[in-house]
DNA sequence: CTGTATTTGTTCCCGAGTTCACAAACTCTT
DNA sequence: AAGAGTTTGTGAACTCGGGAACAAATACAG
């Protein structure tokens, strides 16, 4: 499910700020979802609450990070070192809770010996060896749109099979192979799009009445 | 629709590419989506397609930039350089197509004045004036979650009724603004989740046998 | 030990969104 | 001009996920 990382988000928070037990109630309004399709959502990874209690915020804490997948080590290669691919390289919440940048590659010749966030940027044609190396299997494409296709053709020919995709693209890619789209002016659009609906229905009350 | 931006590209690459008409089926497989449905999404604007001839690549390409009103200006402001910001700012696909980055606000005194993409890092106290100046509808979040949630509020009392939230937090806001929310670890972590369940149906066969 | 209050896990129902399938409308060839 | 071939727009069935409501289970007070 895409709201298991909301909860275990929420209840990082609460175990930071001491809590120890919470109802569906409080977990579900901290995620901003309803308490029942809470309490079934964490039906489907088994009965890890307690009736008339509650969950323990560690003991749930622990198991969704176990279904998610994070107890495990996920080794990540970033293509494409722009300012987005830059950012990602430097993003935190990339490197902590189970997620390790290995290798950030460019096509760019004049960019490679750089230093990144720790990491030398390296040629794209390195990407098999470090898929070999180490056991890569998810890959993050910061290119522009134009290179986008051919990155993931060739990360998928690597043996990588889960992509997330930054360039405003939509990759084709065979079965089994999962690809994320993160489009930031998609994002805009969408909000400009409610943004003028707020605006006509508010300013034109007369066109609806005639 | 949230899929209005997708049609939107797709056209675009058509256009660049010189086609001048198509199908709803040859533009649904370029947004990836069925072609039934794409016919539906459009005729909800409208009824812009020819019968036996199919949609005119321009006109229905203005046709969705008017809908999600990519024709008016949209001023925006991000709030927080760090990182994320500094990319945010110098993304190409945000000051094309409508949208405008008209200030950079920050917290920290040191970066103030600091020029980034042509534009001065202003303190964030700055907002008020800036929406009263611009108009701004629509303000980025690019600060750590800590601070977020009071970067929201202060954005609504300033008027702003669309927010993008790129910190990974869940903000509350009244009714009648929207949020959008775009996590990118958990992109990743969804990620993670399904390549776990590759593996793990790939590698224990003999235990659904058992 | 018993009754009451609380909270989870689950069932049922409903509505939104998706897909199928077909009629209406248009083009092109003969 | 007429029929054959396309392609849109839409009505109808279907699927899927969400929300309300309730029963089972636990804690607690007397």
């Amino acid at each position: 499910m895409a709201r298991l990382p909301v909860y275990l988000r929420a209840l990082n928070s609460m175990s930071d700020a001491g809590t120890t037990t919470c109802s569906s109630l409080e977990l579900a309004t901290a995620a901003g979802v309803n308490s029942a399709k809470l309490r079934k959502d964490l039906s489907h990874l088994g009965s890890y609450g307690t009736r008339g209690v509650g969950y323990d915020v560690a003991y749930l804490r622990y198991q969704i990070s176990r279904e998610i997948g994070l107890t495990q080590d996920w080794p990540v290669v970033v293509v494409g070192i722009g300012n987005l691919g830059h950012a990602l390289a430097n993003y935190s919440g990339f490197s902590s809770r189970g997620f390790r940048t290995v290798a950030l590659l460019d096509a760019d010749e004049s960019r490679h010996g750089e230093v990144v966030a720790g990491l030398e940027i390296r040629p794209f044609e390195d990407l098999k060896q470090v898929v070999a190396d180490h056991g890569v299997g998810i890959g993050v494409i910061a290119t522009p749109a134009i290179a986008a296709q051919a990155v993931a053709d060739r990360m998928v020919e690597c043996g990588i099979r889960s992509v997330l995709n930054f360039a405003p693209t939509i990759l084709s890619v065979p079965e089994g192979v999962d690809v994320r789209r993160v489009d930031l002016s998609s994002e805009l659009q969408i909000l400009a799009y409610h943004e003028q609906r707020k605006n006509s229905t508010l300013s034109t009350p007369v066109e609806d009445v005639s």
